[in-house]
DNA sequence: GTTTAAATTAAACGTTTGTTTAACTTTGCC
DNA sequence: GGCAAAGTTAAACAAACGTTTAATTTAAAC
């Protein structure tokens, strides 16, 4: 990856937030433009097109995610339940942590006509099932998880709840007990609940006995 | 809600499959008009705006889906799990019926800025909850439902499961044993994959023993 | 058949869009 | 200091946008 500048890296900001916020096709050139505090044409200048800057946001978060998953892929002492466990804070974690690129995701992903950036979405989430689907497999074969899983679904159901946490938290934030805590700490106790949350329904779906 | 003519019905129609495959901004009124074979005064003619168009199309089905949730408030003799299992066939069911505005609805609720439009959807979705709370709650009373279960986050799964599903269909679809289904036994094929797994998951995380 | 309202049309409206141009400034190097 | 490259700017560009206009056709009522 190349290296960007300070200002580079401002449009790739407040782009990814715009983008995030209004959709792509809702934020213009001249919006990302001032709220970057640059000229509009330095956005061409720098990335080509409006089209290109989205590809460079996509690719540079994209390579982040890679890396991610490879780290992932190291630490194998645990036990699989563990294992899931740790996989899933770590998800929670990332994709939270990266709410705005999340956003664009989702949206991107809902677009019927085929483009490379929805190839390389597709992509990815098949490499984070290659991810899980291993472990899950092992254990079912040491007869540690429970059989009559669908792991493809399991993702999908990964993916999906974090996803729609996301544009839920402005909601959820005004109902329980909530109120008295910061962006960060609240940030922080979203977090928390959904990773609960998954850790439990995994634990359930895996390990249950019918 | 008022009447529409059969051209009214195929404008609403059309927008309704192009803003869910490209986007409220991404689709344009002549794209609109193009594919509906219609004028494109018409469209400011009936609906008024562009705007007023997608919320029409909104008033419109989100009339429909509060029909659809009156009417599950009516089969009372149900043990609860038999209920919950219902509500998730009937939720996937109908979801997975009109993914074309389910799309509308996964893009709409990402926006930021507050509008009508998103206080609709959040709206619904809380009735929903209102609709899967009660049941969870006396079943848990009576000891029949595991007590230490966030229903809201479990509602956060089921719609981000579907939500999830809807385009990944086609990904899923050259996968699996599933090619030689035609369009319409594939989407049978997927509306009971989601729900065999979305019941198995509540059965699991209401059900099971730690 | 005449009249009135609704439906429909092609054309034009003024904006806004993404992008480019051409002039200008800054920077780094010899 | 002079020169070339990179950075930066305001202005202009054509294209596309949502919407409106004014003229025309259709339909319904009397």
């Amino acid at each position: 990856m190349e290296e960007y500048s300070e200002k580079q890296l401002s449009i790739l900001k407040v782009a990814e937030r715009l983008f995030a916020d209004q959709g792509f096709h809702g934020t213009s050139v001249r919006d990302i433009a001032q709220e970057a505090d640059v000229n509009i044409a330095m956005i061409s200048y720098y990335f080509g097109s409006k089209d290109k800057l989205l590809e460079t946001i996509f690719k540079y978060r994209l390579e982040a995610s890679r890396k991610f998953i490879n780290e992932l892929l190291e630490n194998d002492t645990m036990e699989p339940l563990e294992k899931i466990n740790s996989l899933i804070d770590r998800f929670v974690n990332k994709m939270l942590g990266e709410q705005y690129f999340q956003c664009i995701m989702s949206r991107e992903q809902l677009n019927s006509q085929q483009s490379p950036i929805r190839d390389l979405i597709w992509q990815l989430k098949g490499e984070m099932l290659g991810l899980m689907r291993p472990i899950v497999t092992r254990a079912q074969e040491a007869g540690i998880f429970y059989k009559d899983v669908d792991v493809e679904m399991l993702m999908t159901t990964l993916f999906g709840t974090i996803h729609q946490v996301i544009p839920a938290q402005h909601i959820l934030r005004s109902s329980s007990g909530v109120e008295d805590l910061n962006d960060d700490e609240y940030r922080e106790s979203v977090k928390n609940r959904v990773s609960t949350h998954l850790k439990k329904l995994f634990k359930a779906i895996l390990k249950h006995e019918f």
